[in-house]
DNA sequence: GTATTTATATATCGGATTGATAGTATGCCT
DNA sequence: AGGCATACTATCAATCCGATATATAAATAC
């Protein structure tokens, strides 16, 4: 379950070019499993020198040539494979989290500062989320909006979480800098 | 916020050595920040080359030498630039949810495979954290018990939300067999 | 009593991923 | 006229990841 067999998933809802699956990974897969240019494009590229993918070359006026993949017969194969894996994987990369992990090492502005910018981004994402299934990316199989339920329950929670718990994090700056205030 | 910065913060808590400190990772830091051996001992040449850490090499009997890294003055300055960093990322990256996402092209034992696996995983990762903070990486200030609140708060929400709607997919599955049997 | 696994400790390598950047053309705003 | 957004392609350096190599002792299994 590489970018290559999302890309191919991708490519059993109709043909893309690389453009177009950016956009559908801004819009929604992105925040589950995100990738660049730099992941996309050499991802078809492979895929095409395998016979997974074929692509149909359009010119157009004024615009770059469009490549619009579609999947081949061996893709599909290719992609059942992929969706065989028992154990998928799931990580986390936070530095919110490693960061908050020193929030002892920091001083109240800079936790607030990170807290809210957080809680910034899960707003934005919320909204997003309840935008979905308009997105152009994808009509909504049920996997879709079990993932897009995820997305907003998860969301939801981690906002929860954060509102509940800040205090600990900043009272404890606040017992802090007393501390050190007394022992000057 | 990368490994590097990471691993100075490991290093205010006291000397270490990269054995030490994949430990530290695995029984904690790793379930929102993983890093193996091919990061972390790149990291620490990287920083002693800089000078902000350094390090005593400590022979052993029958064992190989221990290099033993502390932090140094250069290296704590280095750390408060990394904390003061407003806006730290928070990425998910989940074959799981990408894999689910196209649910509609599995049949229902292969889904049920994977969410029995993940919700084994979730299950392993509670008792992990219930076991906190008697690891040996670190004791408890505030912040590290802020994000051990929030891996338990979060699997728990996790383990809920797919038992609450596991049955959306699985039905979906029958749905879609009950349809391919029709149309036979 | 030998075989395998686990623990201690180092380190590197190929491949994958990321984020930034480059190139090229149209159109829209000010 | 200059700058920015949109539409497309593509690549590159830096970093990161997973697996593997090396070496020895102790514990556990068969």
């Amino acid at each position: 379950m590489d970018i290559k067999t999302v890309c191919l998933g991708m490519l059993t809802d109709g043909p893309a070019s690389g453009y177009d699956m950016k956009k559908c990974f801004e819009s929604s897969f992105g925040h589950f499993f995100p990738a660049g240019y730099g992941s996309i494009y050499p991802a078809l590229a492979t895929l095409a020198r395998n016979d997974l993918v074929e692509f149909e070359q359009i010119h157009q006026e004024g615009k770059p040539d469009r490549k619009v993949y579609s999947i081949t017969d061996k893709g599909r194969e290719e992609l059942m494979k992929g969706l065989s894996n028992p154990s998928p994987s799931h990580k986390i990369r936070s530095e919110f989290l490693a960061m908050l992990w020193f929030a002892h090492l920091m001083d109240e502005e800079q936790i607030d500062a990170v807290i809210e910018d957080r809680l910034r981004d899960i707003e934005k994402f919320l909204e997003l989320i309840a935008a979905f299934p308009d997105n152009d990316c994808n009509s909504a199989p049920k996997g879709a909006q079990f993932v897009a339920g995820y997305g907003e329950y998860m969301a939801t929670a981690f906002k929860n979480y954060i509102e509940k718990n800040r205090a600990l994090l900043v009272e404890d700056a606040e017992q802090q800098q007393a501390v050190a205030a007394v022992s000057r």
